[in-house]
DNA sequence: TTTGGTGAGGTCTAATTAGGCCACAATGGT
DNA sequence: ACCATTGTGGCCTAATTAGACCTCACCAAA
């Protein structure tokens, strides 16, 4: 889950999305999108939905992140 | 989330896993497992990743359906 | 007929998310 | 110095999920 939200950032960044022009592109408030990111929050599958839309990304797109290691 | 439920459940079939077998692989109630399947529940991440072992499969997986359409 | 497994859906409580708003510190321009 | 932007986190209420348990109809096999 933290994972999953450092990756959204990461994403986002890419994008060269603000938390405030993000937020108005998927309709969710830019402090709700900041915990999110910091893992502080259980996000539910609708507003994974949502985000992906704002990042004009495939939902699964969200999840493809390295699923553990690393190394 | 409908149509997540379809490709779950089509998933679970692939597998060969009746609700109940697969509610004890990911701990989650089986009567639960029957609702996200029906689409009546907006399930969170956490709850996605736990699917996604029972089906020893990639979170990401679970949501590659198709995304629209579908004629 | 009885037993066992399956999908389905109802109920209840506790915990958490959703959604929205606000304030603050830090930063970067101008 | 000033102003705007950005990220962050607190706060609140309403709505929903989580989690657990139970019951039922249905079907198939013994």
């Amino acid at each position: 889950m933290k994972r999953f939200g450092e990756n959204l950032r990461k994403l986002r960044k890419e994008k060269g999305l603000s938390l405030r022009e993000m937020s108005y592109a998927c309709s969710i408030d830019n402090s709700k999108i900041a915990k999110i990111e910091k893992g502080m929050i259980n996000i539910t599958f609708t507003t994974l939905l949502q985000l992906a839309v704002a990042l004009e990304a495939q939902p699964a797109m969200l999840l493809e992140y390295e699923p553990e290691v690393t190394n």
